[in-house]
RNA sequence: GGCGACAUAGCCAAGUGGUAAGGCAGAGGACUGCAAAUCCUUUAUCCCCGGUUCAAAUCCGGGUGUCGCCUCCA
């Protein structure tokens, strides 16, 4: 497998630390609101990238934090008085709710900054006493001349970083960009005990001190968004390094953004989509199609039109499955072209997999995934009406989209592991399915009086309800 | 000002040296009572200029444009 390093800005095979297994950390969201689009797209191709490296057969140590202590949950929590960690816990709840709709399977642990104090103040400790660290008054600054590799990851260089300088240096630190591993308490504000005075921790030792806990030296892949970059990877990893005298992370990896209109996200130009927005109005699985149908590493531009238009596209897959389901009852134990249409299977399988070996090639993948969706079609479009599908050609192609679909997650599974397609729609129920084929009866007794105008009436008013009526030659389907 | 990314058909999007995957939309055909679904066929020389090469969307130089980071941000 190649990934894609940013610290070397080239892919690179990838070597797992330990054979066979892969320790993950993604930086995940500061909870002080529901989480938007943005949050999305790092959730759903880490996610993705977790679920290739298990269907590759690794085991696989996945860890995202939640950031429950930071100045945008103690501005917010003070704006609806209410206490800051309550309103953390509060919004990492909404966090599931969101995430569990996009199928992002949990991590094995979530890690909160609230939880880990000690594990922070021992390793701001460590930095102080190796002398990569200074108080000042209540305050702690991480000493960045004191790490050589300072922008390793960024690729600048200090002097680049002085000369670009926009904010107002703080004269007690030693060098205008040393940053915060400590922060002395205000007054109101939520704060821990420490050897420096009550206070809480800066932004970027957070993920430090988790990460290492629970991965630690050395780990495989950090993850998070491209403007995690700089700079709190970069301090990420100079604190680390600095404490540990060890290489913290074998690879970085970094998602690109999400433009809405072709313009940034932002609260300012009002362009800020929430999760829970966007999918009270396109269901969950288009949405997450949508988030990986551009590489990963690309900016992805956001407007419903084109989660329609993603839509539609998924909607052909789910067509194909239904055409596969409604085969099952007429197939055999062979005929027709199983062989070829077996080793076209085994062919998009690796095509599959050369795509997602190719730094989790996702675009390329679903492309694969819908020439096997044309493979399949095509297959039945022919052996359905001479009576030759063979039972064995479509379990071949269900086993495919299944294993496809346990990487992308794109389909939720039922109780009996089969992909649900009606996920999402409202309507269903005994009374209703009954209703249902009692009407679509009717529909077929007006149609052998050839009675057109009463079929056709009850078509067009059950697509006004949402259903989708099909005649074919083997009789009418519904779809809602 | 410093650092970096990108520019492929109407739209979205793969593709890092050998004459452009896939999806949406469109066109024609098959099937259908009509549709839908499905199948078949069809729609680009890759921002501009110059260079390297037998050969470039793909490498190099210049230009134009868009975007991101440098401050909280996924």
């Amino acid at each position: 497998m190649q990934l894609y390093n940013t610290v070397t800005r080239k892919k690179e095979e990838f070597v797992p630390r330990d054979p066979g297994e892969v320790s993950i950390y993604v930086c995940g969201p500061t909870t002080y609101n529901y989480i938007h689009l943005g949050n999305a797209r790092p959730l759903v191709v880490f996610d993705t990238i977790r679920r290739y490296f298990a269907y590759r057969g690794y085991r696989v140590k996945y860890i995202q934090n939640f950031t429950d202590i930071d100045d945008k949950i103690i501005n917010r929590a003070t704006e609806e008085g209410e206490d800051p960690i309550n309103l953390a816990r509060k919004y990492i709840e909404e966090f599931f709710i969101d995430s569990d709709a996009l199928n992002v399977m949990r991590a094995d642990v979530h890690p909160k900054v609230s939880e880990h104090l000690p594990e922070i103040i021992e390793m701001i400790e460590n930095l102080i006493s190796r002398g990569h660290a200074y108080q000042v008054d209540g305050d702690v600054y991480f000493d960045i001349s004191s790490y050589r590799d300072y922008g390793k990851l960024s690729g600048r260089t200090l002097d680049d970083m002085q000369a670009g300088a926009r904010v107002d240096v703080d004269q007690r630190k030693h060098h205008p960009m040393d940053f915060a591993l400590w922060k002395a308490a205000k007054e109101g504000e939520p704060a821990w005990e420490s050897p420096w005075g009550a206070g809480r921790p800066g932004w970027h030792i957070e993920c430090s001190a988790m990460s290492l806990k629970y991965l630690g030296n050395n780990f495989d892949i950090h993850g998070g968004g491209h403007d995690l970059i700089f700079p709190h990877h970069e301090n990420e990893i100079a604190q680390t390094e600095a404490a540990t005298g060890q290489p913290f992370v074998r690879y970085w990896m970094h998602n690109g953004f999400i433009t809405i209109n072709q313009e940034k996200m932002s609260k300012s130009l009002g362009n800020f989509f929430l999760v829970r927005e966007i999918l009270a109005k396109f269901p969950s699985e288009t949405v997450r199609f949508f988030l990986l149908s551009t590489h990963y590493r690309s900016p992805l531009d956001f407007d419903d039109e084109k989660l329609e238009a993603a839509g539609k596209g998924l909607e052909r897959v789910k067509n194909c499955l239904r055409l596969i389901y409604e085969s099952e009852k007429n197939s055999f134990a062979d005929g027709g072209d199983t062989a070829g249409f077996l080793s076209l299977l085994d062919l998009r399988r690796r095509e599959f997999e050369t795509a997602m070996d190719d730094d989790f090639n996702t675009a390329l993948a679903i492309g694969v995934l819908f020439e096997l969706v044309g493979d399949i079609n095509s297959y039945l479009h022919k052996a359905v009406p001479d009576s030759l599908v063979s039972s064995t050609a479509l379990a071949g192609a269900v086993h495919l989209i299944k294993d496809i679909n346990s990487v992308l997650g794109l389909f939720s599974l039922d109780e009996g592991g089969n992909i649900l397609l009606e996920k999402n729609r409202p309507g269903g129920g005994e009374l209703a399915d009954g209703l249902l084929e009692l009407i679509v009866r009717m529909r077929q007794d007006a149609r052998s009086r050839k009675d057109w105008a009463t079929s056709d009436n009850i078509r067009d008013g059950l697509k006004e309800l949402g259903i989708t009526l099909e005649d074919t030659p083997q009789g009418p389907r519904w779809k809602r």
